[in-house]
DNA sequence: TGTACATCAGTGAACGCGCGTTCACTGATGTAC
DNA sequence: TGTACATCAGTGAACGCGCGTTCACTGATGTAC
């Protein structure tokens, strides 16, 4: 958190700058979300006079816009990481039901372990996430490799629907569906209800994923009916 | 918009400072979210000195609560309004399937209609709104008899069980599945995808409450399944 | 009915603060010859 | 290998701003006698 300061620093040109700030507006956001962003106390926390962000970016909104880059790329490195950990069933549907779920799990989780990335990363970021698969999404170019939280999502419902638990026809309906219920979880749970024990919140999140995951592979068996 | 300023104003005393006072903290937020009701501002608006709002207010966060609150207020109103609105089905399935549908398209339209309210109503609102029928949720005194949207929540929930469509010890995984389903619907539309065309918009919320209500009338099929 | 006086509701001026941003600058670095 | 010089990366000081809040105040109101 203490980076080397003017003083503490040897060589006058700080070397790395740029990647310097926007870890330090990271670890702001991540103790204070979007807000805590501040010109004049991230080049503090590196240690370095506050107009010399200007050499790095136009504006604080760009250090603001990158640092939101950062955070949501720290939320799929989590769903990833999270996913990768959680053992497969051996049956097909199942591993693809429990699948969809714990990426939804990991979304809420990340929420709520790291509150103001989350924050962050929804903040600036107007279509950094979205409706993956909606027609004029254009893949973020600098993600560095790092899997996108929605190609997250897609990858698990492309899943189902290959165990032949979602009509390729509904692929959208479950998006929205899916994104509505965690995002509506990670936010209610985040900025509506901070201080609810944890049992209450995990159960919750149980009774939110339950349901999703009735009215998705519903959706298979409903084809039919015109319920809109 | 424009009140009486001193010039314009005959009397000193204004006479009914406090709600004038939250009725232009309202119209700021109306048009700039929470972030727009800012001291200085709400006392011009009303025309009178900045600091005579401390007369009424401890401070400007208590200012801010009281118009977050009323935000609220209007969310709950527009709800009632919306879904006295929508015509009944005859078939008390499809009615009240039909009303617990409406009563999240309300929600959600209110959003749309009026994004800087909402984003207040659910700013300084920790537990304003929130999981209805969660332990520990004692009734807001202040409402003035105005519909809480909770409260309506839970009536068309009420609504389902006694259609027959919802067994009763499901309804807190109902409350949460539309809860999160409806404010995640919102907060993505206002938030993350404020400029999407409307015909698109339209089809993510229909889609969105049409799992939702497939997974809450498939509780019922599944009593048995432990699917979590 | 008239007057004294406590209380109420709003005034006016000022405070200190931290902010984003701009200016002219200077120390360090790398490249050409 | 040595030196001139353009470029780069950061400095230091200052700017104007709008903010929330505090202070001592004053005009208006209502109640008691």
């Amino acid at each position: 958190m203490t980076q080397p300061n003017r003083r503490t620093r040897t060589t006058y040109h700080h070397g790395d700058l740029r990647p310097a700030l926007i870890g330090a507006g990271i670890e702001l956001a991540r103790t204070g979300g979007p807000e805590a962003v501040v010109l004049r106390e991230v080049a503090r926390l590196v240690g370095v006079a506050p107009n010399s962000v200007y050499g790095h970016f136009r504006t604080l909104a760009g250090l603001k816009a990158a640092v939101a880059q950062q955070a949501l790329c720290e939320l799929g490195a989590a769903m990833a990481a999270h996913v990768a950990a959680v053992p497969e069933p051996s049956d097909p549907r199942a591993a693809a039901e429990l699948h969809l779920s714990e990426v939804g799990r990991a979304y809420v989780r990340f929420a709520l372990d790291e509150p103001g990335l989350f924050r962050t990363a929804m903040d600036g970021n107007p279509s950094g996430v979205g409706t993956p698969g909606s027609p004029g999404h254009e893949p973020d170019p600098d993600t560095g490799g790092q899997p996108q939280p929605d190609v997250i999502l897609l990858a698990a419902l492309d899943r189902l629907t290959g165990a032949g638990c979602l009509p390729p026809g509904e692929t959208a309906a479950a998006v929205v569906a899916s994104w509505a219920t965690v995002h509506g979880l990670a936010t209610i749970l985040v900025n509506l209800q901070p201080d609810l024990p944890v049992p209450e919140r995990d159960a919750m999140i149980d009774n939110g994923l339950r349901v999703l995951l009735l009215g998705v592979t519903a959706l298979g068996r409903a084809r039919h009916a015109g319920t809109s």
